[in-house]
DNA sequence: TGAAATGTTGGGGCG
DNA sequence: ACGCCCCAACATTTC
C-alpha cells in the first residue's frame, strides 16, 4: 500500500490541550520533524462521559481557533480514538506520536489503547504532564498514601517543584491528511436550539483569548482578590475555568505572568488566595488520579445508603429552571442556563439547596452542571458536589447548610446580581428582595409582583428541610 | 468557603 | 442612686 504522506511524521493528538503555547506535546513533535496534528470526537463514549451540550459548543469554537493556528492544517476524526490512529499508523509513514496527559477515566482507557496499538506498529510514544503544575503521582505522604485534606495537600505541593511553562513555542510543520474529509461541522457539536447564540456573544474562545483574560485579571481584579471574589455582581473571579479546561492555557503560564507582570498592585494575600484557588483544581484532578470513581461513588461510603431522592422530577425541574421562589438560588441558575456559567459563590449556594434543602442525590446535580457549563470538568465538578454534599473528600460538614437568603443578603446587599437574573423582582425593595413571601400585599402590588403567577412560592420550607436534613445527617 | 440556638455583657429606661 | 428588666450586640455552642 502506497503510503500517502512520504515523509516521516509525527502526529500530536490533542484532548483537552487545545493550545500550541506551552504545550511539550507540540514542542517535541516540532523537535522531531513534520507533524500530524489530530483531534479525535468521540461519539461512541458511554452517556456519562460524553461532552455536555455547553462544552460542545466551547469545544467547537476551541476547535475552529485551534486549526486557524495551525495555519489550518488541524485534522478532525470523529470516532473510537484507538482506532482511528491504527488506521492513520496503517496510512501514513508515522514515527511518533506525543500527547499530554488527560486523567479522566476514559481518557486513560483510551491512552492504553493506543499505546498498545503503537507498541505492536514499533511506533514510539511519548505523555506530558502540561495541564496541571503537578503530576498526581508526585505528592504523597511519607507513608506512600494519598492526601486527603487540602491544605495538607497543599502545603506538600509547595515544597514541590511546580511544572514550568515552556520558554518559546516552536515553529510547526504540520501535514494535513488530505484523505480526511471530515469538516467542524461533521462534529455535531452545535445544538439546534437557538439558546447558544447568547453564550457564544459572551464568551471569546481560545488561546489568544485565554491570554487576554489572564492580562486583564492581572491588571484589574488580583488586586482585591481575595475578598471580592464572593461577590458575585463584582467581575472579580478569573474567569479561567474554562479556557484552563480545554487546555487553552496551563496554570504554568499564568503563573508566569503573575509573577513577570510589570505593575503588580496585588497584595502578597490576594496572590496567594489565587494560587490556592488553582490549587483545588490541582487537588481535585489529584483525588480522580487516586480514586478514579470520584464521579460516580461517594468518597464517604458512609453516604451509599443516604437517603437522597433520585426521582423529585418537580423540585428538580424548579431547581434546574430557576424557579424555586428562592431569588437568589434562581438568580444562580439562570446564570448558568444563561450564559453557561456560574459564580463560584452561588454555586454552593445552590449545590447545598439541591442537596440539603431539596433532599436531591449529587449526581443530579452534576449532572445538570456538567451539561450546561462552559468550564463542566469532570474532575472539578465531581470533587466539588461531593464536597458540598459532604460525602467527598475534606467535605464541607453535613451541617453547613447555607441560607439562601442570608447568602443573598451577605454577597448581594444591593441585589444587583439577583435583579439581573430574576428581573421580575427587579422593583422590590432590597429588604424584601430574597424573601417575597414576606413583603406586605402592597409592597409586592407596588412592585408589580404576583406571587404564584410572576414568581413562584418557596416551593420547600426551609427550616423544615433544614432540620429534615440534620435529622438525616444524625443517621449516618 | 454556616446558621441557629444559647449564653454573656453592658447600656439605658424606669420604677 | 439603685436595682431590675429589656434587649441589642457579641461570643460560644450545637447541629
Amino acid at each position: 500500500m502506497q503510503k500517502e504522506i512520504s515523509k516521516e511524521i509525527s502526529i500530536v493528538w490533542f484532548r483537552q490541550d487545545l493550545r500550541i503555547s506551552d504545550n511539550p506535546a507540540i514542542t517535541s513533535a516540532a523537535e522531531a520533524g513534520k507533524i500530524l496534528p489530530i483531534y479525535i470526537f468521540d461519539d461512541c463514549a458511554p452517556k456519562l462521559y460524553q461532552t455536555g451540550s455547553v462544552s460542545k459548543l466551547w469545544l467547537s469554537h476551541s476547535l475552529e481557533k485551534l486549526n486557524t493556528t495551525l495555519d489550518k492544517k488541524l485534522n478532525l476524526y470523529v470516532g473510537n480514538a484507538s482506532k482511528i490512529i491504527a488506521e492513520l499508523i496503517k496510512k501514513h509513514k508515522i514515527k511518533k506520536i506525543f500527547w499530554n496527559k488527560c486523567y479522566e477515566p476514559w481518557h486513560i482507557d483510551q491512552e492504553l489503547l493506543v499505546k498498545k496499538i503503537c507498541d505492536q506498529a514499533d511506533i514510539k510514544w511519548k505523555i506530558f504532564n502540561s495541564n496541571y503544575l503537578w503530576s498526581p503521582k508526585d505528592i504523597l505522604k511519607d507513608d506512600g498514601s494519598y492526601y486527603k485534606v487540602f491544605t495538607a495537600y497543599k502545603n506538600k505541593a509547595k515544597t514541590i517543584k511546580a511544572r514550568a511553562c515552556l520558554a518559546k513555542t516552536p515553529k510547526l510543520d504540520c501535514v494535513k491528511d488530505t484523505a480526511n474529509k471530515t469538516k467542524l461541522t461533521d462534529l455535531n457539536l452545535i445544538p439546534d436550539h437557538p439558546w447558544h447564540q447568547k453564550i457564544e456573544k459572551l464568551w471569546e474562545v481560545g488561546e489568544d483569548a485565554a491570554h487576554d483574560k489572564v492580562e486583564f485579571f492581572i491588571e484589574n481584579h488580583l488586586s482585591g482578590y481575595k475578598h471580592g471574589r464572593d461577590y458575585p455582581a463584582k467581575a472579580q473571579t478569573s474567569l479561567l475555568s474554562p479556557h484552563l479546561h480545554f487546555g487553552e492555557i496551563t496554570p504554568a503560564q499564568i503563573l508566569d505572568s503573575i509573577s513577570s507582570f510589570a505593575e503588580l498592585t496585588a497584595s502578597n494575600i490576594d496572590i496567594e488566595h489565587f494560587l490556592s484557588e488553582l490549587i483545588w483544581r490541582e487537588f481535585s484532578v489529584y483525588l480522580l488520579h487516586h480514586f478514579n470513581t470520584l464521579h460516580k461513588d461517594n468518597f464517604n461510603q458512609k453516604f451509599n445508603n443516604f437517603g437522597w431522592t433520585t426521582n423529585n422530577t418537580t423540585l428538580l425541574k424548579a431547581w434546574k429552571k430557576g424557579k424555586t421562589g428562592y431569588p437568589f438560588i434562581d438568580a444562580g441558575m439562570r446564570q448558568l442556563w444563561q450564559t453557561g456559567y456560574m459564580h463560584n459563590r452561588v454555586r454552593m449556594v445552590v449545590a447545598s439547596f439541591l442537596v440539603k434543602n431539596l433532599g436531591i442525590h449529587w449526581h443530579k446535580g452534576e449532572d445538570w452542571f456538567w451539561d450546561c457549563l462552559v468550564d463542566a470538568d469532570l474532575a472539578n465538578n465531581s470533587a466539588s458536589w461531593q464536597w458540598v454534599a459532604g460525602c467527598g473528600v475534606d467535605a464541607a460538614p453535613y451541617f453547613r447548610i447555607f441560607n439562601p437568603t442570608t447568602q443573598g443578603e451577605k454577597f448581594d446587599a444591593d441585589g444587583e446580581y439577583t435583579r439581573e437574573f430574576v428581573p421580575e423582582l427587579k422593583n422590590l425593595p432590597d429588604k424584601y428582595l430574597f424573601e417575597p413571601w414576606t413583603a406586605p400585599e402592597q409592597v409586592l402590588k407596588a412592585a408589580g409582583v404576583e406571587l404564584g403567577k410572576t414568581y413562584p412560592r418557596p416551593i420547600v420550607d426551609l427550616a423544615e428541610t433544614r432540620n429534615r436534613a440534620l435529622e438525616s445527617y444524625k443517621g449516618l
